[in-house]
DNA sequence: ATATAATCTTAGCAGCGTTAAGATTATGGA
DNA sequence: TCCATAATCTTAACGCTGCTAAGATTATAT
């Protein structure tokens, strides 16, 4: 594991976690494999005995993320007792997390591959709605509806998100934005 | 104007035409201001003569787009006498406009530089609440809840707008893609 | 111990954004 | 109408990029 080794030991993790840190930083436009290589102190070309090419790495680094997130989200849902505010938390949740690192944003969402239906966080999202709804109406809803109000809500939620990661709304401390998201989201009902 | 003039006459327009064309058809990603140079028939530094760098014209082809889009929305409004379903038609257009050309919208919004604040699209929207709202309560509402709702709305359609340039989500044909918005948008109230 | 596979380096290709220097053409004032 | 100047274009070049081929080095598995 010398720094003089001619292998590195570990170079397709330390290419992961080094492309991570440099697009929460940079954003992945000015991202090249080049560079991450030479940070990881290997030559150039080095990173294509562990990647097929650059998109193959930038999607590992997407599932990377995409898992963090995942996680995060599940963690809110499990420590929330209040199922009336469960939501809302996740919500809350949803949004920070992009706001703690705005250009993971449209990283993940900017090259369309996600098939929603089978994305983790909108399955979160269609489980509560229907929680919600079955303790609100009992047990009498229809699948349509719940389906299109899980759609609403998460839309709401994600297009909510991708509005705090623009420079505009990027001043706020997180105190009070977590207080204006939930006036936010609050002010609709299902 | 002949094709064998050394001056081409229209270069500035032709390379942000072929540019809409272009993102429209591969995304932003493959675009490069020499290919762009080449299709219009021109070499390929030509283009700096007209734009200062890639960033600043990309810029310019965001703000051509943004324009036909704030004007589709506009019309839509002007077009709409029922006052009850304003919101509903806007919503409506706004996701329609960016499902015609998916890839618009990540080229729009990804490199977050907008300000929602003075974003026309957003102030339609502030504006229509404000009105359905009055009609709803009276001239008793605050500002802030008013805002809060401007926010909720927007984002909602604006999720549902990324949401629908996903490919799962372009098989459906158009007819029954305003429906289902139509169905989802009105299955949350104000 | 040795064959094989994995990992890395070096060298090089074509394409990219961009600039400098110079050629060509349009434009406005004498 | 002529001409200086500005606008527009070409050619050539720089350093950077993704990526590949060929070969060097090291780990692994029999």
């Amino acid at each position: 594991m010398s720094k003089r080794a001619y292998h590195h030991g570990n170079l397709k993790q330390e290419l992961i976690d080094r492309g991570l840190e440099f697009i929460d930083q940079n954003g992945v436009e000015s991202l090249s494999m080049r560079k991450l290589a030479i940070l990881s102190g290997v030559s150039s070309a080095a990173p294509y005995a562990h990647f097929k090419n650059k998109k193959a790495f930038l999607s590992e680094v997407q599932n990377y993320i995409t898992e963090q997130f995942t996680d995060t989200l599940q963690k809110t849902y499990e420590m929330c007792n209040d199922r009336e505010r469960v939501l809302l938390e996740l919500g809350k949740s949803y949004v920070l997390f992009f706001r703690q690192n705005p250009l993971f944003y449209s990283f993940i969402f900017s090259h369309g591959e996600i098939d929603v239906n089978y994305y983790p966080p909108f399955q979160m999202f269609q489980h509560i709605v229907r929680e919600v709804l079955n303790e609100l109406y009992g047990g009498k809803i229809d699948e349509q509806s719940i389906y299109n109000k899980t759609l609403a809500m998460w839309a709401m939620v994600h297009g909510l998100a991708q509005l705090y990661t623009f420079p505009a709304f990027r001043t706020m401390d997180n105190r009070n934005m977590e207080d204006k998201i939930e006036d936010i989201l609050s002010s609709v009902t299902i």
